[in-house]
DNA sequence: CATTTATCAGACAACGTTGTCATTGACGCG
DNA sequence: CGCGTCAATGACAACGTTGTCTGATAAATG
């Protein structure tokens, strides 16, 4: 049997076909009698519209694309199920493209013209690809970028303040009486990483302390970048007593650096990580992190482009969400000074 | 500027829309020269065809769709990332849609109705959702599940041999000296759950060991099921000297409430995991685990549906993939025989 | 009662592509 | 030379929907 048309359901109702065009798409001119009619046949029938024909005439396939290139741990996850929410209650769908290998422009060109999109979104690292966002803009496809390294004046994108979110953790540390706090960054290029170590240092002004360039150590946003990392901080003729690592896995890394090295935690190593995901509850101790509202990034992506899709208007503000700080088990307080220590503990 | 269409690369190029179209759908019976001047004319206008046109015409979206219920841990990234990679090289795009909540069967039909998919993949454990399967039949849509429960004659579905690895990993366990050995499920009704199960009972029966069912207990995949499963069975009056849990999740849950104790694993406490995804590389000690090979059954089946997509045949024989055994430092020779151990120790 | 206005419904074209069938011309063979 | 065969190309309809325009009927107004 092959699916019921609209002609079938207008034949059905005695009607003609416009006016179950416009029955289905909620239009209002229409008697109630006659809606009722057309529904009924619309049930009897089965119909369902053919996405297809109703793209063809009207040019919007609403469904959005998630364009990514990092698919690693609970990031994308997380995005994508935030869209996903956002998307259902739309009534949109969602087309996921990992662009991943050499050439991402060709790549993208490859999808958008196998495609017909009412927008993208797209998060860190290809969001920041100047090539990939040129071939976006010749398809005249609307985007909306998440986290954005350089975001460009007048441009809508979305992400939290990282820079604010990195000098409240480092806050956290520094109030715990720790002074020498190891940081590990992320990759080059990611916004995220430069904006929490600027708050990291922005943190240690504040505090009147010195900047040690020798506690701060590049990463790759990986367990071995915080278990290596941790080797070396600690290795140093003045070590830290705390770490900052730029996220959760590098984190969990420095965590299993010090279990191996039976270097209690958080008694003589503070640690904390970045995220709030997975990672962050399931190592032990639990993780001092910041949570990223990850699901509303994405759902607040996905809100923006169906905005942009149905006014035109590429414009607007840019969204920062709200991030909050998780104190789990892995900080505690600077064992450093042991005379201090030794002072409280003996009275 | 609208974008150019067919007619457009037809009078540009001086040939019949018809001409174009076969060129641009790679058919065979067009001369070289002809050819070249069409491909020409569409370089030159920047033109790209239009799917909706195309998928009226020939009801084929070359849009796959994966349908998933359960968006926590690597499980749906993997497999996503699996599907989206075979995608790719077949130039098909995938749709993500995720059922969640009430009534998910009325959610299959309010996605299906709107969109156009060719097939559509499920994983657990709404691939087990009768209903659901029920409306994708009656809406003639091809699918392929991964690891489903009751898999039905006849069936091709993608899955590993559950059972089968269950007994390695026990068999890991009996093989270093472990007699008593807890036990912690997933959530009822999944099939992995049930088929490591039977593996572990398997490898105990296979080594003439009577089954206790105190050491076996219900679970639900999560953190909090390790955390409390390990505190119940460390209580009984002859605790086990190792436990398997289900997942990596409720593993890391196992050692995180060894640590809290002070109990050293492997020393006192083996713990083995499953599916070898990131948590098992994060916490301390690297987990035991058995690896499954989650991308590869998103790639098989995508595979799998286009053949179905194309062939329009959808019987075939299941896809069996391999797993592979990894061994972290979470496990260890038993000392549950202080008397032996002592021995050893004292010569 | 005549006229305007509002409301509802239908006829028809158009969207850009592919499938079907027809046409053209070149070539080989008896 | 006449015929059949085959490769290459084109004309045209059809896919199912929505936008535009027009027509019909009922209600409101002077």
């Amino acid at each position: 049997m092959s699916p019921a048309t609209i002609l079938d359901v207008a034949g059905s109702a005695g009607v003609s076909i416009k006016t179950v065009s416009r029955v289905v798409n909620g239009e209002a001119r229409v008697a109630d009698s006659t809606r009722e009619k057309v529904l009924q046949a619309i049930k009897a029938l089965g119909y369902q519209r053919n996405m297809f024909a109703r793209g063809l005439r009207a040019d919007k396939s609403r469904v959005l694309g998630l364009l990514y290139d990092n698919p690693k741990g609970d990031y994308p996850t997380d995005v994508l199920l935030g869209a996903l929410t956002h998307c259902r209650e739309s009534g949109y769908h969602l087309q996921v493209e990992v662009l991943r290998g050499r050439d991402l422009p060709a790549q993208a060109i490859k999808f958008l013209s196998e495609t017909r999109l009412d927008g993208v979104m797209l998060t860190p690292p290809v969001c920041d690809n100047m090539e990939v966002l040129a071939v976006l803009a010749d398809y005249d496809i609307p985007y909306v970028r998440v986290s954005p390294n350089k975001p460009r004046p007048g441009e809508c994108y979305i992400a939290i303040d990282d820079r604010q979110a990195g000098e409240h953790l480092a806050n956290c540390l520094l109030e715990l009486g720790h002074r020498r706090i190891g940081f590990i960054r992320g990759i080059p290029g990611h916004a995220a990483s430069r904006l929490r170590y600027e708050g990291y240092r922005g943190a240690l002004a504040r505090h009147g302390l010195a900047y040690d360039p020798d506690l701060v150590l590049p990463g790759k946003f990986d367990f071995a970048s915080g278990f290596g990392g941790a080797a070396q901080l600690m290795a140093l003729p003045d070590p830290p007593t705390a770490i900052f690592a730029c996220n959760d896995e590098m984190a969990a890394g420095v965590l299993s650096w010090a279990h191996e090295q039976g270097m209690p935690v958080p008694g003589t190593l503070s640690v904390c990580g970045f995220d709030g995901g997975t990672i962050s509850r399931v190592v032990w101790p639990l993780l001092t992190t910041c949570r990223q509202p990850i699901r509303e990034l994405g759902k607040a992506a996905i809100r923006r482009l169906i905005e942009v899709s149905i006014s035109g208007k590429r414009e607007g503000t840019p969204l920062i969400l709200p991030f909050e700080l998780v104190t789990g088990h892995s900080t505690g307080k600077c064992n450093c000074f042991p005379d201090t220590a030794g002072q409280t503990a003996g009275t």
